[in-house]
RNA sequence: GCGCCCAUAGAUCAACUGGAUAGAUCGUUUGACUACGAAUCAAAAGGCUGGAGGUUCAACUCCUCCUGGGCGCACCA
């Protein structure tokens, strides 16, 4: 919408510069922002500022020989004025405002975009180990990454959600063990329980299933081949598990990809080979290094700070090996696009396996990890300690019933992926006006009442095509209807930036406007005119809230 | 020791990637329900943006150093 209005002025103006003199290649980018205040107009731009400097004038009179030479588009704008230091404000007309606010209130799709272009983006988040439930930063993660895959979706991107599966190495041989020991200890054995293997209750209850099923006729059976026989029963279970708590969150993958399919169709092998051929294998003390620091990005420094093993001495591949293959499939698969949402334990990982990317053809600039960073859980704005030994661990699926899909999701979804985040439980878990999400709700749920009110009460039927736009002039209702416009740019911003807190943010401030318009101003009043005409911007603003909750996966519920 | 993230109101976080008077929410204080939902609204108080330099018309934002936190730096995964 704002974006054809946008490039024409910046053509506009770029014909003033030249016209005035200006080498066109002396011209920087023309950018615009929303200003903060309506005062400075809809649109400002700063080029004079940018200008000045090479014309030897001052911004001011740069400016003031700009807007001399400019032709406005009477049907967008009303004028255009100079203003503190030499900023150029442009106020939108009110025709072009009011066919807008029409279309929000239609229901006209007027935010989503082309600008990805069908491009294809392979969006990998969450895949936690197999050997556990899913935790709380995985919990952030998924809430991210689906937010981050609708954001692009509605950017004109084709979106592969996908799930990795670590089903094979060493982590999951320690679950055999576990599941194992756990089982002789049901049945009554003495055991000791190693430090290193994991000592969840879940362990417990995945034996108690198998002696449930099967009874104690593995006991007979050496270690090695009952931990054998454990391992994929329990790898299953984990996996179904994370797979339900997934699906109770509300997020759905497209992919759910195995490490052992890489194994079967020897990727590994083949992967190496590729790096071989492609001169970056070097043999030392044994071991087979990926030379990862001879890649180079555009400042021509290496993207990793030291060389990888790949084989090690003994002729095991180390974890990365895998990696590198799985990265090297995605690829294959033909993505122009490839995205990591990692956790915060491996940012150290980033270098290496962009250094893999790039071997594997991708351009660096198309493959971009993300780090959920960390989450401090609060009660009572106490900090929470987590240890899965006193086992006050809280998985997710813990806290979807403790505080709620909508609520943790929101919360996750407030503060950018990559800062820490404080996440207190009690206020989650509260009803009431000490959160946020309720707020935004309430909002939908007002307007629906308020719409649902005008048609029982049977005052108005408005005609959306017909109805007087002009009638809302008071500083709320052209505040709100401002903010409405402004949802395509915010969600194009968020998507561009994988940085989904813009929504949130976003959503909360059309809230606290309409709230604000609502004790000012009633909407179902005598006036038919002047209630049609609220009514459509009710519309508008409930559509919006609507598709802004939708993309963020959280419910918008007409009634509380 | 090296690298990455962070430091903004009493608390939790924003600030459109260098723009105009640094904004919200919670908490605190004071007002507002005899018509559409008070889970709401209006208003007040609260800041040397951790510290010191630098870059320019302009710095919370970029550069250097310092302080104080988090996390990484394996032939582990």
């Amino acid at each position: 919408m704002l974006e054809q209005v946008k490039e024409k002025l910046q053509k506009e103006i770029k014909r003033v510069l030249v016209n005035s003199g200006v080498a066109a290649e002396a011209i920087p980018e023309i950018g615009f922002e929303t200003p903060k205040h309506i005062k400075f107009g809809d649109l400002s731009s700063n080029i004079a500022l940018g200008v000045a400097r090479n014309l030897k004038k001052s911004p001011r009179e740069v400016a003031e020989n700009i807007l001399a030479g400019l032709t406005l588009d009477k049907g967008v704008f009303s004028k255009a004025e100079l203003a503190g230091p030499g900023f150029i404000n442009f106020f939108l007309a009110d025709e072009y405002l009011f066919n807008l606010i029409k279309k929000a209130a239609l229901g006209v799709d007027f935010y989503s975009s082309t600008t990805g272009q069908g491009k294809r983006v392979n969006l990998e988040f969450v895949s936690a180990n197999p050997v556990g439930p899913l935790n709380i930063v995985n919990a952030r993660a998924a809430a991210a990454g689906n937010v981050i895959a609708n954001l692009l979706e509605n950017a004109g991107f084709r979106v592969t959600k996908e799930f990795y599966i670590n089903n094979v190495g060493v982590q999951t041989n320690t679950f055999g063990k576990s599941i194992s020991l756990r089982y002789l200890e049901a049945l009554g054995k003495k055991i000791e329980f190693p430090a290193d293997c994991y000592g969840g209750e879940y362990v417990k209850d995945i034996a108690k299933v198998i002696i449930g099923k099967q009874g104690d006729r593995y006991l007979a059976l050496p270690e090695e081949e009952r931990i054998a026989a454990f391992k994929p029963v329990g790898l299953e279970m984990m996996i179904e598990g994370q797979k339900k708590s997934l699906k109770d969150y509300g997020v759905e993958f497209d992919v759910w990809y195995q490490e052992s399919q890489l194994h079967e169709k020897h990727e590994l092998d083949k992967a190496f080979a590729l790096l071989k051929e492609r001169g970056m294998i070097k043999e030392e003390e044994g071991a087979k290094w990926f030379t990862s620091t001879a890649v180079l990005n555009k400042e021509n420094k290496p993207i990793d700070d030291k060389d990888r093993v790949v084989i090690k001495s003994d002729g095991v591949p180390t974890y990365l090996l895998p990696d590198i293959a799985y990265h090297f499939n995605k690829i294959s698969r033909g993505f122009d696009n490839i995205i990591d949402i990692l956790g915060p334990d491996h940012h150290g990982y980033i270098g290496r396996i962009s250094a893999a990317v790039s071997i594997g053809g991708l351009p660096l600039e198309n493959f971009r990890v993300l780090i959920a960073q960390q989450v401090n859980l609060l009660k009572d704005g106490k900090p929470y300690k987590m240890s899965k030994r006193q086992g006050n661990f809280i998985s997710m699926d813990e806290l979807i019933t403790e505080v709620g899909a909508d609520a943790a999701k929101y919360f996750f979804l407030r503060r950018s992926l990559d800062s820490h985040l404080d996440f207190d439980i009690d206020l989650a878990k509260k009803q009431t006006d000490e959160n946020p999400v309720f707020y935004v709700q309430y909002a939908h749920a007002r307007i629906c009442n308020v719409i649902e009110f005008a048609k029982t009460s049977g005052i108005i039927e408005p005609d959306l095509n017909a109805v007087d736009y002009s009638l809302l002039k008071s500083p709320e209702e052209s505040e709100l209807i401002r903010k409405v416009l402004c949802f395509p740019d915010i969600l194009k911003h968020a998507a561009l930036n994988y940085d989904p807190h813009l929504v949130p943010k976003y959503v909360e401030e059309l809230a606290q406007l309409y709230h604000s318009f609502y004790a000012k101003h009633r909407v179902v009043s005598e006036d038919k005119e002047l209630s049609a005409a609220r009514l459509a911007l009710c519309l508008g603003t409930r559509n919006v809230i609507r598709a802004g909750l939708k993309i963020l996966g959280v419910s918008a519920p007409s009634k509380m």
